[in-house]
DNA sequence: AAGCAAACTTGACAGTGACAAGATTCTGAT
DNA sequence: ATCAGAATCTTGTCACTGTCAAGTTTGCTT
């Protein structure tokens, strides 16, 4: 019993995997009527979406399997064919989830390098405002990846997302120190402390505790939060 | 068939709620025989102490209802006559998360003051300490307090022990600083940022997130999670 | 002593994840 | 071309869940 690990892949701008390949090969190849498909044409892609809508509109608490397949329009047990059980298929929302959240990433980053120059640290803050935005925009997600024990992190494809995430962070650190984290140990704290201060941000924020930053008006929050994240970073 | 389990909030120091003294009273107006006592006893005592058993065995989203019932040998409907219902449980257990919070991180403080004499550097790196300390102690209980959107935080118990823990945090950084935060925006900066590393630390370690720091030997990890502590905590 | 309110039990219902077994469709070797 | 075999999906079932309604027991008040 093979399963095939096709994946959706629908936020991130360019498929570029193999699996990514294979399901655009399979999908021309499908007749485009869309009425009723062999078996389903790919059930996995289609799953993935009904499911990042689920755990949108439920959270990961009231998250549900047969909500899923209600969603996708196919019978109770479907889901876990593709996806054994349920924390399969929290797994793979978890990669797909650290490829958006890199590439969000990524572009926020380019934007900022061509507003404030070559300014390092208008860089690393835009970043870190980054990952406090994606969290509020994508709560259960966002705790999926960085805080529930529920993903397999052993699984190949999530540990080679959040692995990319976590090196990108590396580099962001690094580029704003102007050294490797890896040689300089001091680096490498302030790479982990730039990481905790984020996600302690983003954490609190998206749960509501931290009022006091809550009810600062926009401008004034990014500016305060910007403030702390450059002060994590560095150079202590 | 009723089993008595006496016995409530042996965590915190002393009951001071109405309920606390309620239960109390009627703790000593009943007879001492622990055979058959009326209905239970404190029920709701008993509850409570299971639900933080389920909850520290089965962790947040395993938790149930039916389960905390038959830890406490009653019929599965007996938490919802006290509780309303799951979350009410979760509110009522988050409250005494917070009241043991406070504790343990007084004694933290004390301990740090006795050692350290009068450096308030130590005594804020060791209440931040500490609240990495029961994160990883209390791993659900802590998302409970600090992330989960199931307690209802409108409850005036709830309300007044996360206030408190609050005001604790203001003033431990106050302390540090030398200053009010309500009356200098710095300091309450330094006091949001002091608070959000160490809530960052705290979920990324016990999430397992943050690998490079849970592999430093004991000591050494300390000492770099003090840095960061206070380097949150300013005085930029 | 009687009645009432609170505490707890029993029973039922819809929803859940997981598993097994069946049905359908695709694939590939001949 | 055909036909086994495998992959995909459905149906049915089970134990378990939270919540509600109704019933029973118990203590309290007057």
């Amino acid at each position: 019993m093979v399963k095939n690990k096709a994946s959706a892949e629908s936020f991130v701008p360019a498929p570029k995997t193999a699996a990514g390949k294979k399901m655009a090969l399979k999908k021309t190849a499908s007749k485009n009527t869309f009425k009723t498909r062999y078996h389903h044409g790919d059930l996995r892609a289609a799953l993935l979406e009904a499911a990042e809508a689920e755990l949108a509109g439920k959270g990961i608490e009231a998250f549900s399997l047969r909500g899923v397949a209600k969603r996708a329009g196919v019978s109770h047990a479907a889901p876990a064919h593709h996806f054994g059980d349920v924390n399969g298929l929290f797994t793979a929302l978890a990669a797909t989830g650290y490829r958006r959240f890199i590439a969000v990433q990524r572009t926020r980053q380019k934007r900022a390098a061509q507003k404030g120059g070559k300014d390092g640290a208008a860089q690393l803050a835009a970043v870190g405002l980054g990952y406090v935005d994606f969290a509020m925009a994508n709560p259960a997600l966002f705790r999926l990846m960085f805080s529930s024990k529920r993903p397999d992190f052993c699984d190949g494809e999530l540990e080679e997302t959040a692995r990319a995430a976590f090196e990108k962070l590396l580099e962001d650190v690094g580029r704003y120190r102007n050294a490797n984290p890896c040689d300089d140990e001091a680096v490498m704290a302030s790479a982990m402390a730039t990481w905790a201060m984020v996600h302690g941000l983003a954490d609190l924020l998206e749960g509501g505790r931290i009022k006091y930053l809550q009810n600062l008006p926009r401008k004034k929050r990014e500016q305060m939060l910007s403030d702390m994240i450059l002060r994590a970073a560095g150079p202590g």
